[in-house]
DNA sequence: ACCTGAACACCGTTCAAGT
DNA sequence: ACCTGAACACCGTTCAAGT
């Protein structure tokens, strides 16, 4: 119904992905919609409001059907739309972090994962704590490729070259995977299995007391 | 050497520390300072470089000694620093996320988990995905925290009420558990024990094939 | 080497005014 | 209801000038 509003946001969407989330500025989104800047106001309510409509938005994109399969792929179909988002939208996880996700959307995924966890056999009290626990290293691993803050194997290799030798020891004893390229898609993947191992731990730690 | 270095980017922090990182601007800081705005240049480079000095001042407050106890112990003292600096900083944990960790401190930090994990027994080519696995998880936390992401029971108890009774079938279901209010301490080291199986399953598998 | 001052091209937001 | 235009109090950074 509010037509306008998601005109603002697919414009908000656009800014960030050609130019980056710091050119994302009430002018630069008012002159793409084709309005001054004041406009805006009535349908984002300002800069803060602008931004959490356009968390909103990517969860949307988040939350396709995906009922098939039992917990464990429907947990890794969840896992790499997020990190697929984050490699379209890098800017988005960061905006994930810092904007607690009260949107209906976000709610929506966190049941989603509630379900998933519920099925793989996660006593009930323990459910929300594994929820957060996955989310937050899905969302910190995909934050972190997104942000550079995994750099990639030149980043290790250029950062041993400046400190004294016997500094690093353990990275020293490590060089011979240090200077391998990392395969990302794997290194997901193998995390993944590890979450879905504690989850099964959960669970059978349980129902076989 | 550089004594004015180490006095803007404790002004800085200070600015961050008391209104918030949004707050921190060269002019801001420099008249903290007592200076004019373009004199920070030859120190800091510009606001990226001021960013990432202030990312240095918070690793080395991460990097006491701490060298007692077995791989367990000083696996979880690291984390849990990590965690009260942002608390000290709820700043700060963005900002590790967003710029990639080359500062000589970053390495020294890193160096300490490789050390943690070959000494628990984890095989050397497992090591660099198992570090990048604990400090994202463990970051990804304290963002939250610090971020307002996990926003306590009274978010979960708000976002129910917005939407319609058959939407969440799983949040239903655990109304009972989601009502409580979280031990944020008792949730953290719950998830580090959680981490350390991980981790001793990697020793195990190997070393007994 | 270190700092100043003026200038440029930007910000978010308020407020009064238009239709 | 929806939008404009001018104004205010900010930004980061360049550039020429001082000592």
């Amino acid at each position: 119904v509010d037509d306008r509003r998601q005109e603002i946001l697919d414009a908000a969407l656009a800014v960030a992905d050609e130019h980056g989330i710091d050119r994302v500025s009430m002018r630069a989104v008012a002159e793409r919609v084709g309005v001054t800047p004041m406009a805006l106001y009535p349908h984002v309510g300002g800069k803060a409001g602008l931004l959490d409509g356009m968390v909103g938005h990517l969860l949307a994109e988040l939350l396709e059907p995906a009922d098939t399969g039992d917990w464990r792929e429907r947990l890794g179909e969840l896992a790499h739309r997020t990190r697929k988002l984050g490699q379209r939208h890098p800017w988005a996880p960061a905006l994930l972090f810092a904007r607690p996700s009260v949107a209906p959307d976000a709610v929506r995924a966190v049941d989603q994962i509630y379900a998933t966890l519920l099925e793989a056999g996660v006593p009930a009290e323990d459910v929300p704590r594994f929820e957060r626990m996955v989310s937050t290293f899905v969302l910190g691993f995909v934050a972190s490729e997104a942000g550079g803050r995994f750099g990639g194997g030149e980043v290790s290799r250029g950062r041993r070259g400046r400190l004294p030798e016997g500094d690093l020891p353990a990275h020293a004893a490590l060089a011979r995977w240090l200077d391998a390229p990392v395969d990302w898609d794997a290194e997901f993947a193998a995390d993944l299995d590890d979450l879905r191992r504690l989850i099964e731990l959960a669970a059978t730690g349980r129902s076989q007391p």
